[in-house]
DNA sequence: GGGGATCGATACCGCACGGGTATCGATCCC
DNA sequence: GGGATCGATACCCGTGCGGTATCGATCCCC
């Protein structure tokens, strides 16, 4: 009657992300009866099913898909506690550091002088960047791969964080060079978004598949900026990436798209002095 | 070499906080020895020492207080998953509600007004009150003994939760009735931490214990307003509880305190229906 | 409609590991 | 220097986790 094991939680994510009791268990490198027997244990623990069975189907109940949120935050919450200690290790016997998560190819000169701004200060340690696909700064902050991050509000989301605003800024629309539109000084949002055959590019999600619909599929910049100076596609992205555009591209403003606010993250209660200095020298930097 | 077991975080939370073998085996009611040998393979697996052991003292190494810290916090998060699946659980089979927390004694016809809004909504589900004492609604939240809390800033903190801000209040004193302040219309902070034989009282803190220093103690609002009501003590406390105030006492604004924000709190990704429902009719009815 | 394939549940077994007792060794105090 | 305290070590036992073999139900297809 006592307390959930993290290797019981760990065997139910399988289960509840295959939805098939074979293919968890070769995921979790084991045999499928004691995977059934562990999930039935724990059914009975907490007093409920948790998937419904056929014996051709399997399917999450309500406090199933409660529980594989739930238990997906707690998984992360153990594996950072994991990694954070390993991390505090190291830096008492040795280099210590920070890992800074950032979207690949974003807030170039913004890091770049956040960071000489950071190194500058007395007691400044070593700053790890951890580069990440689209929206992965969330999971690196919250399962401890990562001590603080930048993220970019609207399209990611800081639920759990502690953040300060750094900059706010307006979207232009990237187009291949020549393009007709590129002669405007600005254009509006439902301009790009009829644009005849250059639709905006689809992104993989957080589980790696493509939403459906049309447009072309980009997993990084490289490839985005592949297609759009090969004409195939358009792209709206923040104003400070035109210090980064190769020749084959043009940007052009959007006012009317939503602005861009980048924020710098961490996770609430670990507050250590060196992240609370990067913090310092970044909202310093960007209010100055 | 794979992820560590909830068990040993309960080990090494108990030994942590004990800083004793012995006593901490025995609040885990095992024997001395397993518990001393299974944190020695916590600490070999995590590759690093957390305790430094002589055989008269124990203390936390820098790794150490690392992973006190996130251990609390991931076996929060997985008592969250178990209490909220459990609850899950029973709102499909049975009447679904969720738990609000609030600081007993606080908010008074803000919380009564709130819950009649939210009871007047066509999808309302039951809300079950859970008083707390100071501080604890932060707690109730993290690990899934409550869906939702009111929460009073600068005091409480909103660390790692989504909020809404609903009503801010400045504060008054509340001194016995008869006192020489209460002719007056108002009154200056300073006076008030001046005010002879008229201490401000201590409040134990989240771990039981009272901070040094002089003052009476009280534990909650009942003691307390016997406290000043004998006057022993006055007390800094948001304008809304003068509607509560016995007949022994008087309340006199203090233009200059710290003013108090009530917020409704929730755990990030957790919005469900009807902590969503809650939470609108809540600042429906603050902003109106 | 029956045979085969699929897939989860059950039965049973062996061993590793968690927990218990006894004891050691180091440190501090009188 | 002797006793007391307290964590580590040595050793033993039983539980429980994970493995293999098999069953039973469901679906599909000829």
């Amino acid at each position: 009657m006592d307390g959930v094991e993290t290797r019981e939680l760990r065997y139910f994510v399988a289960v509840a992300e295959e939805l098939h009791f074979g293919r968890a268990a070769q995921r979790l490198g084991m045999a499928q009866p004691p995977l059934s027997r562990a999930i039935s244990l724990l059914e009975r623990r907490l007093g409920t099913t948790l998937l419904e069975r056929t014996s051709r189907a399997v399917t999450l109940t309500g406090a199933g898909s409660v529980l594989l949120r739930e238990a997906r935050a707690a998984l992360d919450a153990v594996e950072a506690a994991e990694r954070r200690t390993r991390r505090a290790a190291l830096a008492e016997t040795g280099r210590p550091g920070v890992v800074l998560a950032t979207k690949a190819g974003a807030s170039g000169e913004l890091l770049a002088k956040m960071l000489d701004a950071y190194a500058a200060e007395p007691d400044a340690v070593a700053v790890d960047l951890l580069l990440c696909g689209i929206g992965e700064q969330e999971r690196m902050l919250r399962d401890g791969r990562a001590d603080v991050a930048l993220l970019h509000l609207p399209f990611d989301s800081t639920a759990g964080f502690d953040t300060e605003e750094l900059v706010t800024e307006s979207q232009v629309v990237v187009l291949p060079a020549g393009h007709p539109l590129t002669t405007r000084d600005q254009v509006r949002m439902s301009e790009v978004t009829a644009l005849p055959g250059l639709p905006l590019p689809r992104w993989p999600g957080p589980d790696g598949t493509y939403p459906d619909g049309p447009g072309p599929q980009a997993r990084d910049h490289a490839q985005l900026y592949q297609l759009i100076a090969l004409g195939r596609a358009c792209w709206i992205a923040p104003e400070s990436c035109r210090a980064q555009l190769r020749e084959e591209l043009a940007a052009v403003p959007v006012p009317d798209a939503p602005t861009v606010t980048t924020v710098i993250a961490w996770p609430p209660h670990s507050r250590s002095r060196a992240v609370a200095g990067l913090v310092r020298a970044a909202v310093r930097h960007c209010t100055s």
